[in-house]
DNA sequence: ACAATTATTGACAGCGCTACCATCGGATTG
DNA sequence: CAATCCGATGGTAGCGCTGTCAATAATTGT
């Protein structure tokens, strides 16, 4: 004999096609595809759902589909605000749909990407998100074996798995040493910790960018593969002065790092823009309340978070959107810590 | 006839018993049980997974043994830096067992949670932890109903569902104000933003402080429910200073405010600590870098989430704690924004 | 009017795993 | 040496839902 039978309280489906008068299949299918039904069935099933306070099984449903409603994203960081926002963005998308976040953290190692991407392959999820475009060989090679939408966030590349929904950090950093130069700053450092792929992008843009200008010099940078932390933005300024005293400006690849300098500068009574011009990266709000406020490059990572949502859920559901790849752009926000000293 | 016939490639539980030579009971009871195995039957088990690549399909587990290895996390923020920390160690501590995190967004609504709770109840988790003590009534029936383990973190309360792993907010605010009283100073105002019931009970803590040394004063308190931000504590503390100009400190319900305090006080040539001590609350990193340094409370919110998790998975596992409620305190952090002034 | 097509509906089997009980051999006991 | 117990193993029958296909009803075209 089998188990214990099934608790005579439980709701299932079989319950719900008989109060309605109907097959369990077509109760079944008044969830998946209710247009199929006649509109006299989708109310008689419609009510005996409510009646019954029915609530679908969810390992059930996913053993005889095949498919489950699990969206996976894979992100390298939870601390760093900028996921943050991109998280809000990703929930507050996926809420009032029928899928549900699964949230996997690499810590910024591409080891424990291919690990957590084959734990999601086993889950067969409907959908994916993943950060960046830099994934091992093997990693890629899941991905296109998953046969799910997949969209990789953050940036934009020539080669997306599936969909991309990010900006260039190169042109935004380049844009950056733009508006630094036309300051007329000559001698613009370069601080950055963790140097992932996106911060390696922003490195590139902003060498070209002073390269163009004839202006790149090596020593002029300061970067580190710790992570970053506002502390260690004073740090990384403390040995850029050491080393290149005469600099008239700091390009930070971050927000904190910015900050930190700020705070140096105050600590060192350098005066900021005059003796020294600073702009940071992401625009995180305390940017803007600084004292001078800090210029930055503002980049729309909750839209991100949402678009990435939205184009998985539409991929799903067979409405494959035109364009996969959209670039989102980012704005240079000029403030005070980089403009013209008014002494 | 039913469906297709499975695709020849795919490993089943089946397989991996038929290559061990054993029943394919035996080989669930080898994921669920190993010790109940005998040494060889373990061993030959244990290479026809690895020989095959079997993974087990969790959906069939989940059907057949009404239970899932999900557990449910419950905040009520993902922008607030003071989570992501909470999250970071509970994703930490997850990774290597078996069990899923399940993130779910509040936003700080009482009657979100309320939903969230009764989706979580429909997928039957393995066990919970939620944020905070002031759940609707609503709320702690479906937690009671729900029949599996459940951690409150955060803070620390009288009447716990099941366990706890927190602090006392009051408490830290409390010392936090005597700390301030004891430098001398007597006009301490409390800047307060999202007045959510953490931070109500910080108020408490704020207030009982300056009752207790008859000082209380309604004019030194400016708060609001808008959600934090640095620029906010600016703008708060400008409405207070426009209230009650002789305030010679101010208590911050968070270093985000405390921050904006400060830029602030930048902005109005308010010398910190010499004309106004500023003290804030979490001891977000970047308190330690700022000038003058920012004194703050710090709290273990790591060590919560790592905690919570643990507590959380030795209860399904049937090891309860004795004690099931945690105080992981807090450290009053004094630097120099509220020291005396050396000027 | 009748065949051909299309919308609705239902029957059946089974997804991959585990709960429950039965079994069986060997160790322990008196 | 029989009675008892215990640990290891297996057989059976589902868990609650949906894919496949067939059957039926409604609609259309000629």
């Amino acid at each position: 004999m089998g188990r214990k039978q099934t608790k005579s309280g439980k709701i299932r489906l079989t319950e719900v096609a008989k109060l309605a008068g109907v097959s369990p299949i077509t109760a079944s299918r008044f969830f998946r595809n209710p247009e199929a039904l006649s509109l006299s069935k989708r109310e008689r099933v419609d009510s005996a759902v409510k009646e019954l306070g029915y609530v679908p099984n969810l390992a059930a449903r996913a053993l005889a589909s095949h498919r489950t409603e699990v969206i996976g994203v894979v992100i390298p960081s939870l601390t760093n605000n900028v996921f943050a926002d991109v998280l809000r963005g990703i929930y507050d998308s996926s809420e009032g749909s029928r899928y549900t976040i699964q949230l996997a953290n690499t810590r910024y190692s591409i080891l424990q990407e291919e690990k957590v991407l084959r734990l999601f392959r086993a889950q067969k999820p409907a959908g994916l998100i993943v950060t960046g475009i830099n994934q091992t060989a093997e990693s890629r090679t899941i991905l296109e074996s998953m046969n799910c939408p997949v969209t990789q966030i953050m940036e934009i590349g020539d080669s997306p798995v599936d969909m991309m929904v990010g900006f260039s950090h190169y042109d935004a950093a380049f844009a950056a040493i733009s508006h630094i130069l036309e300051q007329g700053r000559r001698r613009i450092g370069f601080l950055g910790a963790r140097m992932d792929p996106r911060v390696q992008r922003r490195f590139e843009g902003y060498r070209d960018a002073m390269k163009a200008a004839a202006l790149f010099d090596p020593a002029l940078i300061v970067t580190t593969s710790v992570p970053t932390t506002v502390t260690l933005g004073g740090t990384l300024f403390a040995d850029l002065l050491a080393q290149t005293p005469d600099i008239d400006a700091v390009f930070c690849v971050n927000d904190d790092l910015a900050l930190g300098v700020l705070f140096e500068c105050q600590r060192r009574q350098i005066s900021v823009p005059r003796d020294l011009a600073i702009v940071g990266f992401n625009d995180l709000e305390f940017t803007a309340s600084a004292v001078p406020a800090l210029s930055s490059v503002r980049t729309n990572r909750y839209e991100m978070g949402r678009h990435a949502v939205t184009m998985v859920i539409d991929a799903i559901e067979g409405r494959r959107p035109q364009e996969p790849v959209i670039d989102l752009g980012f704005q240079l926000m000029v403030r005070e810590s980089s403009m013209p000293s008014s002494t």
